[in-house]
DNA sequence: GACAATAAAGATGATTTTAGTCCTATTTAT
DNA sequence: ATAAATAGGACTAAAATCATCTTTATTGTC
């Protein structure tokens, strides 16, 4: 249906968040689903994802909780997105060739293999560094237009 | 999940086929469904959605068919597959204002925003006459290799 | 008018994905 | 020990996906 899923859409919020946070903070999972508008129990799923995927560190008991595993400057949007949905394929044969036996002869292939590095460009090209940088920018101006 | 449904895909091949037919030629949906690799009783229900969207014209009865209703010059890709699939929209804040209600602070939406342009950028980019042409050098490129 | 060929329309269904919830286990600081 | 946290797995309702099948409507030919 060529559209976002709630996984991918709540895990860049998650990171997003946790870059937009001080240096060596931890953050609560509460606290993030609650800024973030994730539903709890939900994002415990998301934020495991996160985990294994290496983009985030946990840690368990007293004093626990979640912060970055790299840099955000490292850290892109698409990474974010596909440590929770898998890679990006916007249509299977770009899974691998032969995927489809269609693809040496079909003239639709080389669009979608445009089409797909065209969008994987603009995930790639955007770090959580940029994002939360952009965030901080955008909450100044929206609370002068609040006045 | 970022995908295209086999509803689009099989929307283009069709719509590609119709335009690689001689002028004014009417097509069956079991011949369609033969060269394209479709399944015929669900091509059924795809060819009527093309119908109603105005790119593809049919007739009943005895020597009925399908043929483009408009030159292949003036379909594209885009238009096969929002002809089934409805509107692309890459995130649910690209719908409309509002539609997300973080959308006037929130960082990542102008990202999402751009990289929908770019991928409609492509499929707009392409008309079926396009991709008839692409087809048939590409036929005659595999030709020439089987030998 | 009967008949055959063809698409239109709608009902049905199996399977998978989505978007969650909930409960128990494990880890850890005090 | 205990309380505070995440980890992990079981479960679920609803929707989407990918079809199939049957009936109806249309149209050309005899
Ligand atoms: S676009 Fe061509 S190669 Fe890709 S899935 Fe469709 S038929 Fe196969
Ligand atoms: S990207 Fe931002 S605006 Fe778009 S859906 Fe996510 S939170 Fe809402």
């Amino acid at each position: 249906m060529l559209n976002l899923t709630r996984d991918g859409e709540y895990a860049v919020r998650a990171v997003l968040y946790l870059s937009s946070q001080p240096e060596g903070k931890i953050s609560l999972i509460s606290e993030i689903a609650e800024t973030q508008e994730v539903p709890k129990s939900y994002l415990s799923k998301i934020m495991q994802h996160l985990v294994r995927a290496g983009l985030v560190r946990s840690r368990r008991g007293i004093n626990g909780g979640f912060m970055l595993a790299r840099p955000a400057e490292s850290i892109t949007m698409r990474q974010a997105i596909e440590a929770v949905e898998g890679p990006i394929f916007l249509n299977i044969c770009l899974v691998k060739k032969g995927e489809c036996h269609r693809d040496d002869f079909c003239p639709v292939h080389p669009v979608w293999k445009e089409a797909q590095r065209r969008l994987l460009e603009v995930l790639d090209g955007k770090t959580m560094a940029a994002l939360a940088s952009d965030g901080e920018a955008l909450s100044k101006k929206v609370k002068k237009k609040q006045k």
